[in-house]
DNA sequence: TTGGCTTCCGTAAACGTTTACGATACTATG
DNA sequence: CATAGTATCGTAAACGTTTACGGAAGCCAA
């Protein structure tokens, strides 16, 4: 027994050797009976998890890491800025529950990678993997062309994507229904007698403005009814977005008689500018848009598709453990791929 | 020159000792190459710089820290789960951009340490700076009474807080200046004719609830007014709190004539339920809130109180920077405590 | 030529873990 | 008693960097 006296609970460990040398154990005894090895005593390791308790001793994460080849981190890119993705923070956050959920048995810890509105998106994920930051990625906010892909399939990261893309290298995705909510909403329109819907898309060029658009088409000609040119309002992900395009549609000669909002951040915009024009939501244009926290606290009441987000995380969590080798006996591989649904909550907007 | 023939720009680079071999340099060189270090030639350096492009090459981030023991990371602590936080949608995100365009310049990346909301985040954030995680944290949310504080103080790990608390370890702090958002409110809405006059707070142990109470407390007196017990409303951080908030206030019988709203995630469902209880927000209740993506776009348009998050974001980090050793040379040291201004922008609903 | 100075680069030792391997003591079996 | 097997633990070699140190040139002045 060295003699330290006292000492314990002030300050830092220093590390795994001090934790030793104050137990007088080898560091790899320390280790194993930290890591659950088989091969160490019982009575030890009782006494060696109190001590590191007491202690407040955490293995170093570099060191670890870097013996390991593995740093037990997942990240979650996502662009700062506030006009970015137009999803919102409880958007993410619900979602981020979903995955801790999982991530928590197998002591996997979550970080949101943060690219800053200045900095390529290609480049700073090449430098995050390249630093060998995190274990797996998931990717949001996908790209009608995606260059991320290509970049994490050719350094074998495991990664997920909440969304599709064009680029395609064979990794699992998630991704929301948006096609099923374009039928839906175009079906109940038009079984409510509309003839003239328009739709929005964000202004540029995320994946799921393509995808939402063509299907609205798809399936207005399927009822012999065709998606007007000038009835497709792309804007900014945001309420000024959304009072953008109520200008845009009230000052339209031939004004659609309802729309469908792929976005959820435009809703309080877009209702204060059909106001504002005098076109009154529910009664003078049908509106049907996506769940979000206000949507229900609108007047009127926002019809909208919801989801359980915090599901959408587990399901992401599962698929994506299931790509990595290392959790291979926990999920079977496979690479899903998946269209997330989404319920149409009827409120009174259409 | 060992003899590698192509093979470039495909998968991973393994390491900086395959570089080396690469250009027939000792990985010491490469190093100090890729480092900026002044004792390397031009030419050489310029070698190296163009072989780490092409071979995509960059420092693995668990060897380095473990050798300089610095990560190059700051975390900034927030907790999952959609009703937590209670900031709007965007909030952090545009925080964090502010943060960013700090750090960009030190080469430091900001990463969102996400604490589900099944851990304690006492545990959680013990055991990631113990890992060695981050250099530095960034709190936010701070409670009345914060024992994360006590804990990054004994472990010596340079933090800032986003808020205040009772619990004060000298730590630098910028907290937004409730205290004046609350008295330029009372100020204003006594200056109207008001003489009842509700707040609300969280329903928590949030520290900036008893600031904001207190001051509004305060400043009545200040004008021969008191605060009624009954007009202190505690909610939940998001618009079905806001409603809640509505449904009791409609239900008392010594109703207020105006409400100051201390968080912004609460507006819509305030609005909604005010609305249906008969009572018109801006004439038959004055209302006065903070700004959100969607405040200016509600009818009718809230007056409210903004800030420029981006800045805050620069002020934080630099806030940060100068407590760090590493940093000194660039920000004085120094221990700020700031209280961030809000401008109030005047609506329709006070 | 000698010595000192500068410029550049290679060598090797850390940083804190994990883990393959081997060593020891003990138990069971013949 | 000899041997094999088991339980437990110590030793040391990695993992990929950075950096202190020293060495080898080249240059210049004395």
């Amino acid at each position: 027994m060295t003699s330290r006296g006292s000492g314990e609970e002030r300050g830092k460990m220093k590390g795994i050797r001090e934790l030793a040398e104050h137990l007088d154990i080898s560091i790899g005894t320390v280790s194993r009976a930290l890591n659950g090895k088989p091969d160490v005593n019982e009575e030890t390791r009782k006494r060696v998890l109190e001590a590191a308790e007491s202690l407040g001793y955490v293995a170093n994460q570099s060191g670890r890491a870097l013996r390991k080849g593995a740093t037990g981190v997942i990240g979650f890119m996502m662009q700062t800025g506030s006009e970015i993705t137009g999803q919102g923070d409880t958007f993410f956050m619900s979602v981020f529950d979903g995955v801790q959920t999982v991530f928590a048995r197998h002591k996997l810890d979550l970080v949101a990678l943060l690219c800053s509105s200045e900095e390529d998106p290609n480049d700073y994920l090449k430098r995050v993997v390249a630093r060998g930051f995190a274990d797996g990625i998931i990717l949001s906010a996908t790209r009608r062309h995606d260059a991320r892909f290509e970049l994490l399939a050719k350094r074998r990261i495991p990664f997920i994507t909440l969304g599709r893309s064009l680029t395609d290298v064979g990794q699992p995705w998630l991704d929301l229904d948006f096609e099923g909510m374009a039928e839906a909403s175009i079906d109940r329109l038009v079984a409510r007698g509309h003839k003239h819907i328009a739709v929005t898309r964000p202004h540029d060029d995320m994946n799921l403005g393509y995808v939402f658009e063509d299907q609205c088409r798809a399936t207005l000609a399927r009822h012999g009814l065709r998606l007007d040119e000038r009835h497709v309002f792309r804007s900014t992900p945001n309420e000024a977005g959304g009072y953008q395009i109520a200008c845009e549609l009230s000052a339209l000669d031939a004004r659609p008689t309802a729309i469908v909002l792929i976005n959820e951040a435009i809703t309080v915009g877009l209702y204060r500018g059909l106001v504002e024009a005098g076109i009154m939501p529910g009664r003078d244009m049908a509106i049907i848009g996506r769940q979000s926290p206000h949507s229900q606290f609108l007047s009127p009441r926002l019809t909208s598709f919801s989801l359980s987000l915090r599901d959408l995380g587990i399901a992401l969590a599962e698929s994506l453990l299931a790509t990595m080798p290392a959790f291979a006996d926990y999920y079977p591989a496979r690479s899903e791929r998946f269209l997330w649904p989404m319920a149409l909550v009827p409120g009174e907007s259409d």
